[in-house]
RNA sequence: GCCCCCAUCGUCUAGAGGACUAGGACACAGGCCUUUCAAGCCUGCGACAGGGGUUCGAAUCCCCUUGGGGGCACCA
């Protein structure tokens, strides 16, 4: 059953964005693929028509795109295997639907929701297990004729078959896994509206696909018997199954949910690939990160490539159990990534983020002078691409800054004299500086400690506040430098005034 | 409630009967470096859920308990 060309699909339904765990269970995907030679496709499973959300696909698409998970068949793309929209396969499956009845393995169902609805009611009542009872298993020719006459609508549900048996089937990661048949019911194959349910749905294209290995999510692995059944009932030859351990809560209680959860501190942590995209977070550290859940490459490394992943990448090496989302290790990560990329790449990816942080378009912020050479300040200080907007903010600035708390000006174990000493100092020694560079800056202003008899970090505190607004900031020097000797002039003498009148 | 799955430091993990005094990473703590903050380097803290077996020998195999997760739709 591996001596299959392998194919492997990554199958989201529009339902909403781009979950985190949906990328994971993408990206193993598609390491597989590229790691065996083999194809890796996109299906969309769009027969929730309840459920569709509009701008669920593009985001999909993107986020796939953006973390470089490149489909070889599928939307876009196409493939000779399509279409890959499960809107556009209607025929196909109740064509296959068909099939199974007239083959005797399933059978048209009229039960009207209000029959289920009480049933359940009355189960629940009775503390019996719930689920459909079969009822229409057992109609007679008779009786299913005056349905069809009377034009009743029905579904079409799978006949389970033996009903007190049991199936076992091998997980490529869990090993044998055996289901009572009494829980998986007379599944619904085709809803009353025609279009399938995603067992019917994903079983036929998985075949008319020719996928080989199946890994989902493991919140299928309870009912993964009925697939197993219907390849049976169809007599196609089954894939290889695998079913990837569900992410948890940061805190590792619950799966990561729909929407937003908290983090241990109480803080929420994005879910969806959109909000860490937008919470600047790079491709290349998303994809690492995602990798090291479930799986490690081997017991010594946290940070590879993707290609030494799709090398070492294999099912048996997937760690079957739950995991709680290493949010810490996301943002070191990203830092690692940051730290590693060139200026003039770290730039163009801040660009954009430093643009908005300070409300100026890309094209302002592009003609500014300021940013790239700060890159390089604050590359081995930002986790995140975000980060950098309140780093350099004080850059973007054209008048004075304001201070929020003017005592801030004065460094630990300082005075206000201290201080104003200080950015006099600095005041009166600057403006020999020439040409202002880093270095000359740097000279003079380490010469004034023996004037002034301040230490050298009691000297630069308040230069460092005066300036960018913060007693944490990039390198004072070089920083001095990119603001210019103008705006550095101006700032100082702002905040000696303020603390005169302080 | 019933069914399925899982179980190594706080967290992500390595470990497929002897190489385990249980390794790595994040986080945390301390130190060095230092113009702040970072980064970097060094050190420290810290786990085989519990109980029974099997075996000369168990983190590794089996059983039970406990805990956690998931599933029981005309959703995927």
């Amino acid at each position: 059953m591996t001596d299959r060309p392998v194919r492997v699909r990554f199958a989201p339904s529009p339902t909403g964005y781009l979950h985190i765990g949906g990328a994971r269970s993408a990206l193993f995907n598609w390491l597989y693929a590229r790691g065996h030679g083999g194809r890796f496709i996109l299906r969309i499973e769009d027969t929730d028509r309840k459920r569709y959300i509009d701008d669920s696909m593009p985001d999909i698409l993107a986020g796939l795109r953006w973390l470089g998970l490149q489909w070889d068949e599928g939307p876009e793309v196409g493939g000779d295997h399509g279409p890959y929209f499960q809107s556009e396969r209607l025929p196909i499956y109740t064509r296959w639907a068909d099939w199974l009845v007239d083959n005797g393995h399933a059978y048209r169902c009229y039960c009207t929701e209000e029959r289920l609805a009480a049933l359940r009611e009355q189960q629940v009542a009775n503390k019996e297990q719930s689920g459909y009872d079969r009822h229409c298993r057992y109609l007679t020719t008779e009786q299913r004729a005056e349905r069809e006459a009377a034009g009743d609508s029905y579904v079409v549900r799978f006949a389970i078959d033996p009903i007190d048996g049991s199936t076992t089937f091998h997980d490529a990661i869990r090993g044998e896994i055996t289901v009572e048949h009494s829980l998986l019911q007379d599944a619904v194959l085709l809803k009353s509206d025609g279009w399938p349910t995603y067992h019917l749905a994903a079983v036929v294209d998985d075949h008319l696909m020719e996928i080989s290995h199946i890994m989902r999510s493991d919140e299928w692995l309870p009912s993964a018997p009925l697939g197993v059944l219907l390849y049976a009932a169809f007599g196609w030859e089954p894939p290889v199954w695998a079913h990837l351990p569900v992410i948890l809560n940061p805190n590792g209680k619950g799966k990561m949910s729909k929407r937003y959860t908290l983090n241990e501190d109480g803080t929420s942590v994005p879910v969806h690939l959109r909000d860490y995209i937008a919470d600047g977070y790079i491709s290349e550290a998303m994809v690492n990160f995602l990798a090291n859940i479930g799986w490690s490459i081997d017991g010594s490394r946290e940070v590879f490539t993707p290609e030494e992943a799709m090398a070492a990448f294999s099912i048996d090496g997937i760690n079957p159990s739950p995991a709680a989302f290493p949010y810490d290790k996301l943002v070191w990560l990203d830092g690692v990534y940051i730290r590693e990329l060139d200026d003039e790449d770290l730039y163009r990816r801040l660009l954009p983020f430093v643009a908005r942080g300070v409300g100026m378009s890309e094209a302002e912020m592009a003609a500014r002078p300021e940013l790239r050479p700060a890159v390089p300040l604050i590359k081995e200080r930002i986790k995140t691409l975000a980060d950098a907007t309140p780093m350099l903010g004080f850059l973007f600035v054209d008048g004075p800054i304001e201070y929020d708390d003017p005592a801030a000006l004065i460094g630990k174990k300082m005075t206000a004299t201290d201080s104003i000493v200080a950015l006099d100092a600095a005041l009166a020694a600057l403006p020999e500086v020439d040409p202002w560079t880093h270095d000359t800056i740097e000279a003079c202003l380490r010469s004034l400690p023996e004037s002034t008899g301040l230490k050298l970090r009691s000297l630069l505190t308040p230069v460092r506040v005066a300036v960018t607004g913060s007693n944490v900031s990039p390198p004072l020097f070089e920083t001095l430098e990119i603001l210019g000797r103008e705006r550095t002039m101006e700032r100082l003498a702002v905040a000696r005034d303020i603390l005169r009148n302080h």
